[in-house]
DNA sequence: TTGACAAAGTCCTATATCGTACTATACGAT
DNA sequence: ATCGTATAGTACGATATAGGACTTTGTCAA
């Protein structure tokens, strides 16, 4: 068996796990990788239920109660029960929330452009076909 | 701004968040993520000082105290003072560490086989080289 | 050879994340 | 209608991870 062969998946973390850091030491916002991340995924959206942010990001359900938790404490959300379906949720960014979300959503889109940008669109594909297959095959047990 | 320019780093996390659970759910081995990686890495390997796992994953240089710390208490590894730099430990894995860190290696391996055994060495490369150019511009500031 | 600075780890404390068990609601079949 | 099962979310307790201060050792220049 090739010692080589997980170096893509060590990889993965690593690159993950930088992009934690870089997310967690961005000045002036006080907030941890998870509430960033999330805050970056509502901006302009400002609609999400619980089960969403989990499929979306992987975090347990008991960890999002917590992250939404925080963010409602700082004003940041609002948590509404849906008419649609009384067991969630409607999170939504308040207006200072929806204020500050720009900020990590404007440096990951920036990360976005420094790691991405000189990388050709086929490149790109290749790069989300290999997570997807990645994710599926994760989860395939 | 596109909105979906994030969305291959949101993938991103989502993808090594699913690789963890996998991680943490392989039966038998009892041994969190952060260990199981770690006893992957050092599978064949067998050598290394805290400062390379920093360096390979990212994670503090205290977590990996704890998480050195738990394998060496539950005797799957040492902790030997490096003769070149008595700052340093080498880490090396004890017969049992080293039988079983087979099962994260070859679990890992296996996944690492379904996801990338159908993308073509082109792809893969592609993938590497997006990985590494997220990692360069998180770490620029 | 000493003094200043960098590097390797650890200790301690705080907290983010998880796992499990639980409640409430929805939904499909009969 | 109701029964069984699936789904949404939370509460609680346990633990993994992080951040920063500190200790020891190395390194390089004068």
């Amino acid at each position: 068996m090739n010692a080589d062969s997980l170096r893509p998946i060590l990889e993965l973390h690593r690159a993950t796990h930088a992009v934690d850091v870089f997310i967690a030491r961005l000045p002036d916002i006080g907030v941890t990788q998870a509430e960033a991340i999330i805050l970056a995924f509502l901006h302009g959206k400002a609609d999400a239920t619980i089960a969403e942010l989990h499929r979306a990001f992987g975090h347990r359900r008991s960890t999002l109660t917590n992250v939404v938790d925080r963010l409602v404490e700082r004003g940041l959300a609002t948590r509404e029960v849906s008419l649609r379906d009384r067991r969630s949720f409607i999170i939504r960014l308040t207006r200072s929330g929806a204020s500050l979300s720009k900020k990590p959503h404007a440096a990951l889109a920036d990360l976005a452009r420094q790691s991405f940008g000189a990388v050709s669109e086929r490149d790109l594909a290749a790069f989300q076909r290999v997570l997807s297959r990645l994710i599926e095959a994760s989860e395939r047990r």
